[in-house]
DNA sequence: AGAACGCTTGGGAGCGCTTCCAGTTTCTCG
DNA sequence: CGAGAAACTGGAAGCGCTCCCAAGCGTTCT
């Protein structure tokens, strides 16, 4: 543990340097008001000299705000971020963080001692503010962090309750749109593959599929739950097959169950968009290289992360931002 | 500015509640020796009773160390992070710090911003050790980073030099593998899209190429660069078939180059992989879906992210880590 | 029994920065 | 030209924690 680094520059020495008191070189750092020009200058050039860069401990103890913000993931499922989803929410968050002096940290609490972690985050004031975007349906972190004593936001509304602060995508919205779309053309016995059903995303598009049949008037049960993965999706497929034989279109609640579902109707036999039409959700890229490709619902990911950070940043200033609801729409493609 | 909050409990209210000096419920805190059993006993029904949780401001600012770490990716392009590929790093990286204490940070220096806020990182101790990875070639970042007071390890060796600590994927043997897949299956007439030659992965994978059909004695002249996106796929691809009709199989650089080249491949009549041969790299999971199915070399990201933090770990502590290439494979689907 | 040793203990000095406050200087205006 | 206001200035008190050190004590050994 030999120290061999160079001593810091402090803030003392910059003092020193442009002649000064600390407290002067301070305000300048800050730019506060009650320095003259010519020590404002000075301690610039001396600054520049030294090659100065506060200390961001010591300020972040001394102002009691500590420059950064976190964005937790908490998820029973360690996978969860390797989603292509989180990369562009952590795009969209960053170009907003970026205007500003705070850092992002990333938390995934996926297992027990990272739940403990971001417990313990949200119970002290060790961040400026998180943004928590829980995938589990009652977490109990969730709960936590809406009476947490540091501001926290919501990406993704839990399901337990609605939290003060949060943006969401229009899940329910761009479910109806999907299955307005296949009703618009021409399928009446429209199946569906859910998501997970302890997940907001999950259950908001299941209503939006019966809202839609409820208001064509047309039957809603042709019903598997799936769990959002390829996998589920191709067990889900097999399964409807067998009870409901006679489908001519299913709306899948997400691509990748889409793309599992596509693979077991071809396989059987049924051509799409021909036999049955097909449509997924949230447009992830390999959508585009499916055969047929995939007509799905496209959400704004990255506004939802911009959005995301802009409304913590508006509840660390002290406002009171209002929920947000982020539009989808619909992608057509081959599928339908 | 009103401060509503309940001001922080503090070591010295724990120390004072279980009857002891702040020096001693300090070191039952980092279960330091010298406490007796029933003290330190003491100091932890405090510590629950209270609620407490240390000040990691406070605690950075006495021991000088922060506390986190950071992944850092420089880049002209801002879009990078999009890319699934830091998605799977970033859950290799956690899954190590999940052990430790620390913190993850992350910081995209894709704007002049950006960069300065990086650089700055670098010149002093705000953090106790960053993880850059840099994509363009002759980043001054990387250079700058190489001698900061900071440890740095390299993900991706950059192409400038060669740093002291890094870990990489084997680019040149699995493009060596795609090479020889392509030769060993008969093909003759090898023509390859290059990434980036700006980026250590393109340099890399083009050599690898090279030094296949060098061993074969077969011609490596059909060669035209892209940039490793999809559209630069196309673009290389039509160029290629213009130039060397001739071809009968492509070893392409990238998954995403691949698709691009694979539909003008289809488009032009040509039969993959009856006319012509095709493997990319990476084994993004668009490349499950198309058709034909890509083969493609596939690197272990996770794992990449999961040696960078160990090594990152192993420097903090003192140790001199050799740099680690990680191997890559062959995948082989259909195209081929 | 006394010396020597080793563990425990709490006091106190920082870590580098912000910010309050009282004192000083400089303006401004009647 | 003098008084009061306004702007500036530096001293000093923290922010909460770590860690060195000297002092206190109970043991063990001779």
């Amino acid at each position: 543990m030999t120290d061999v680094r160079k001593r810091q520059v402090t803030l003392d020495e910059v003092a020193e340097r442009a002649g000064v008191s600390r407290s002067a070189a301070s305000r300048v750092l800050n730019n506060a008001p009650h320095v003259s020009k010519a020590k404002r200058e000075a301690v610039q050039r001396a600054v520049a000299d030294l090659g100065y860069v506060p200390n961001a401990s010591a300020r972040a103890l001394a102002t009691q705000q500590v420059g950064a913000v976190v964005l937790a993931i908490s998820s029973d499922n360690p996978e969860v971020f390797a989603d292509p989803f989180f990369a562009e929410v952590v795009v969209g968050i960053s170009s907003v963080l970026e205007e500003t002096e705070l850092e992002l940290m990333l938390m995934m609490a996926t297992s027990t001692r990272g739940q403990t972690r971001l417990e313990r985050l949200l119970r002290t004031r060790q961040t400026d503010g998180v943004m928590l975007m829980s995938t589990h349906g009652d977490d109990p972190l969730a709960r936590l962090a809406e009476q947490a004593d540091v501001p926290v936001v919501f990406g993704g509304a839990p399901i337990a309750f609605e939290p003060q602060y949060y943006v969401d995508a229009d899940n329910r919205g761009g479910a109806r749109l999907a299955t307005e779309h296949l009703i618009a053309t021409g399928r009446r016995r429209i199946a569906t593959i859910t998501g997970r059903m302890d997940e907001g995303a999950g259950v908001a598009r299941y209503k939006g599929y019966q809202e839609a049949l409820a208001v064509a008037g047309l039957d809603a049960s042709r019903v598997v739950h799936g769990d959002f993965s390829e996998d589920g999706g191709t067990r889900a497929m097999h399964e409807l097959l067998a009870m409901h034989p006679d489908l001519d279109a299913v709306f899948v609640a997400s691509d990748q169950m889409a793309i599992g579902a596509l693979r077991v109707l071809t396989d059987a036999g049924r051509t799409v968009p021909g036999d049955v039409a097909i449509v997924g959700f949230n447009d992830v890229n390999a959508a585009r290289h499916t055969t047929p490709p995939l007509t799905t619902i496209s959400q704004p990911i990255r506004s939802l992360g911009r959005e995301l950070a802009r409304m913590l940043l508006a509840t660390i200033a002290g406002e009171s931002p209002t929920p947000l609801i982020l539009p989808t729409r619909l992608v057509r493609r081959a599928s339908t």
